[in-house]
DNA sequence: AAAAATTTTTAGGTTTGTCTAAATTTTAAA
DNA sequence: TTTAAAATTTAGACAAACCTAAAAATTTTT
């Protein structure tokens, strides 16, 4: 019940590609970790051989139930700490992954329910991700994209799905955070932007901006 | 400038013998790191070339300017993450050099200059050890252990050499830790125990306690 | 100051996680 | 349905950090 950090990176990354992708390739996974797919290869027969994932050579490979348990668990970590650099350290939005990647492999699991309970249970990140609780269960929402949102309803903004700098730059000039309300008014053909209602304001965004907004809504039965 | 966790380790390992015992061995550090003289030569090699002790086979070994700098910075590190466990994840005394001994090793200067911001620039940690600044500096005080402490002098507890859980009990017991003000009224001969006034209440303690406590004082001109 | 004991270093291996280059296997194209 | 392309795995090496056993240097004893 101890990895190393390799290991748990590998889990970790598997993780997350099952979630996004569907399916985890040899490539896909070298390319996350920035590694080759020869080590990729080795690293899935250790984890094979410690029943953390199935693998069948040249047919792919999946977390097994044990495998998905410990992933959920380095999850957590990684999120809690990242709301603890942004809640408390006053970190840019941006700032905090690099540096939770680093303290998520600080296993003791003590210390992160108390980590937990001095944040005070937290269930999203400052991204919106979802913190995963003690026993791995994940808090699940029903978010669309903002492509995907009917015209007129009122919705809150729940997540967004890049991290990078040039992100929280046009979201901050566009008053657009986690918890925003808003609705959408209009969609452009021409260029599939979308013009967006934020407390009385009119706000445009692009489509590729659009796409990474999630956000939840009430649907008006 | 990046070095592994074992290059800091063994340089966290030599800086606290060299305060300590004065000189540093091979064994005494094969011992303290918990592995194999052989191991340890080895390692010699790797800091030496890289010039962070001065090295001379059979001759022993001292930090250099440049390697007593990087382990201040490692010190400075894990005493300020043993402040935020015991200050504000509230962990007892005792726990928190060992969860430290894993935080210390995350080593994003930003993320220390913010925690020692966040802590309020804490200038020592929980068993009263000096936490270097973000220049290395260290704050000296001018302690004694209690054996030396002169009679009728009243002074405050500073800093307690030993962790332990055993050690936590007996002074929770007895009511001392840091900042408790006390004066020494008695050394008896017998076994050197000694009799200490705290709070108009009488305490005594064994030699072996006495030696691990030290206080500062106001020498009365 | 020679012998004995201790300390330290060297020599040669092991494991983990990585790599390159070559060989397989699967998938896509002709 | 062969051939070509792409993906994956194997084979063989390498660096880091450790190990054991043996050799060398130093220190202590006699």
């Amino acid at each position: 019940m101890n990895f190393t950090i390799s290991e748990e990176n590998y889990l970790k990354a598997i993780f997350h590609l099952q979630e996004k992708e569907g399916t985890v390739t040899t490539n896909a996974l070298a390319e996350k970790l920035q590694t080759k797919p020869a080590s990729v290869t080795d690293m899935m027969k250790k984890l094979n051989s410690k029943k953390l994932l199935h693998y069948k050579p040249y047919y792919g490979f999946s977390l097994s139930a044990e495998g998905k348990k410990i992933a959920l668990f380095i999850v957590r970590r990684h999120r809690l700490w990242e709301y603890f650099l942004s809640e408390k350290l006053k970190f840019d939005w941006n700032e905090v992954h690099m540096l939770a990647e680093e303290l998520e492999h600080v296993s003791s699991k003590q210390l992160i329910d108390r980590l937990d309970q001095y944040l005070g249970h937290p269930q999203f990140d400052p991204h919106g991700d979802p913190i995963p609780d003690n026993k791995g269960k994940i808090k699940n929402l029903n978010k669309i994209s903002l492509l995907e949102l009917p015209f007129h309803q009122i919705a809150e903004v729940r997540q967004v799905t890049n991290q990078s700098k040039e992100m929280l730059e046009i979201l901050e000039h566009k008053h657009i955070g986690i918890g925003t309300k808003l609705e959408v008014k209009k969609h452009f053909h021409f260029d599939h932007s979308i013009e967006l209602k934020i407390k009385n304001n009119t706000v445009n965004i692009s489509e590729q901006l659009a796409q990474n907004i999630f956000v939840t809504y009430e649907p008006t039965a």
